[in-house]
DNA sequence: TCTACATATGTTATCGATAACATTTTGAGT
DNA sequence: ACTCAAAATGTTATCGATAACATATGTAGA
């Protein structure tokens, strides 16, 4: 039956026809199935399906039952594959489970409601090299535009960015030399003013918590910042515990507070690459009963929740992570609106706010 | 000179590099582009790229370095077109920022590991319309599975679901109606448990902190073995409050715990429905300065870092996150063959483990 | 020396949609 | 009734890769 069907027709359709009576499962059904159905042409159906055309409300009829008769689904890679619109931008972030990254998230699916764009996430669990291998599984979707988090890639990476033709936008640091554009902030700067904040509020032997590489960059600008600033205050003797693989954990937090204090029993406050570390650090205190801050003042970096929900409450670091990817949502449409009309615009680099949160435990 | 070189070729390749000129931005190479600058046909650039196929040791050289030269990444959507595999598979979780979802991405990352499939997450905010939302734009770029988490559906949703074909995997429940295969527990016997254990260790009059609604259908079924416990157990005065659209946060679990002791003053243990409203709960009790579990008892329930780093540690119902979408994973891949090799694999329901952690605040 | 089979490569058709262009129908204005 | 633009639909070529088949070369065994 299927031989004398290719024979006589020749046809696609009939011999698709035929493979599916035999197949365990049907093959899902194409647009040429739910234009035959309808009565009418697949690029009918194609423009029914993307509005913007004008399209009789009886044929549109037709066609959406036939939609949904066959259970019918367009099949976006290949409308990409002819239209060179794939829909949808890539980002990468170092961790999902982090609700900074995870506003950013946000803040760039919310600029992009509407523009028919989707978001497409990646973890690089604070590696350059899976950053690496995720830019190029990225690119070979074809994203119309990419976000990446920090300014810091393997060199194949930068130059992968470097030559995919679309947009390209590097968040959360001021990397001092972007691929294109940048929004984001400086974190030195901003633990510096942490630092500050502490000075003004008269402590002197101040120490800092990271973790011990420099894989998360953004936590290597934070120590930066904190030496930096303590040599600016003129306080010489720096007190730093490096301690666990960055992200650290609150666990880590802790105890890598007990090294500090055992190594400098003088301590007077405790800046934390995070938040969660520095409610480890808390913790910490409160198991050996030390009253925070009167015995040690602790501060953080992110404004995650449990920074104002513990009890004391923790001084720390506000981003605006949400205005980071909103911000970034929105230069990406620009910057894919340029490429379209072949006006590719100019780079930018967008510097966010940050404040230091003053509460309780300092 | 563009209509010349169109006139006397006729040639795609030519024109096409006589746009390239004009154009502000050069297109993106192309496998024929590769294939030109190495001296062979597409076809062998494209087995090169692969692998599994014989190519000369010479030749695959001269293809690579042609692609290093040139900047060429694969188009994978143009492959999966003819090959029909996209490589992906797609995964829907209530929220990113959750470290037990996330843990059970990395589960189901991990077991993709090497078997050349690619995770697309998608978030759904713990609403149905937007999973539906999302199945929908998913199948949309023909995933080779898809896992989604909990068993609750919009109807269209659930048709799209049963349509697809591919295998589909609920996750994090065991729904009564199945779409296909299930890796999850039962969230009700779960919280009936964490009932017992408060009972064995002598608390009687014991509340419920959950949000207002059946959005987080997990956290639903948790407030339902809750009252089943309680029933069975003879303690007919159940305490419940439901504040806060879920999933409910570190503050809406302190401000529930308020409410709860206003309404029933004699209050000795509160179960939460996770461990974020639970130590909300218990930093709530520390403003008070009432000692837990002295005062008042406080459990959670998915044992997320913050409850064995808290002061005190916090009571918790252990769940195999990891070990979800590990499982998933894997019966994802098993699948995924069944389908390829015409021998579709049954539907596989896994169930997997919890358990009791108990700790300092019960 | 010749067959037979593995290795290495090329050719053509095709995946499922959309762009670009062509054609037909409709309707408003004169 | 007639013109002309807008609306509605169809036709064909194409996107960039890969499957399937075809072909050429080399090489081991009879």
């Amino acid at each position: 039956m299927l031989a004398i069907t290719e024979l006589i027709s020749g046809g696609i359709c009939l011999v698709r026809r035929a493979v599916e009576v035999k197949a365990a499962r049907p093959l899902a059904p194409t647009m040429s199935d739910v234009a035959r159905k309808a009565g009418v042409s697949a690029m009918t159906v194609s423009r029914a399906l993307r509005g913007g055309a004008s399209i009789a409300t009886e044929t549109r009829e037709k066609i959406m039952n036939a939609i949904e008769e066959l259970g019918y689904v367009l099949d976006q890679s290949a409308g990409s594959l002819s239209s060179k619109r794939t829909g949808f931008v890539a980002a990468l972030v170092p961790s999902l489970n982090n609700s900074n990254f995870a506003d950013t998230a946000r803040g760039l699916t919310d600029a992009l409601q509407g523009s028919g764009l989707q978001l497409l996430l990646g973890y690089t669990d604070y590696s350059t090299e899976k950053e690496e291998e995720l830019i190029e599984s990225m690119l070979r979707r074809r994203p119309e535009a990419i976000v990446v988090t920090g300014g810091k890639h393997t060199i194949r990476g930068r130059k992968l960015l470097e030559n995919a033709c679309i947009p390209v936008i590097e968040t959360w640091d001021l990397p001092p030399k972007p691929v294109r554009h940048v929004v984001g902030f400086s974190n030195a700067e901003a633990a510096e003013a942490l630092v500050k904040h502490l000075y003004a509020r008269g402590y002197r032997k101040i120490g800092f918590i990271g973790g011990t590489s420099n894989r998360d960059t953004r936590g290597a600008d934070r120590r930066l910042g904190y030496e930096r600033a303590m040599a600016k205050l003129g306080l010489k003797e720096t007190r730093i515990i490096s301690f666990g693989t960055p992200p650290i954990s609150m666990k880590q937090g802790g105890e890598a507070l007990a090294r500090l204090v055992e190594q400098w029993p003088d301590l007077e406050a405790a800046i934390c690459v995070s938040d969660l570390s520095a409610f480890g650090a808390l913790t910490e205190c409160q198991r050996r009963k030390w009253p925070v801050p009167r015995r040690i003042a602790i501060a953080g970096f992110g404004d995650f929740e449990i920074s104002s929900c513990s009890h004391p409450t923790i001084t720390t670091v506000g981003v605006n992570c949400y205005d980071i990817g909103r911000q970034a949502g929105e230069l990406l449409l620009r910057a894919i609106e340029g490429e379209r009309t072949q006006k590719p615009v100019a780079a930018e680099t967008i510097v966010t706010d940050y404040e230091i949160i003053a509460r309780e435990s300092t």
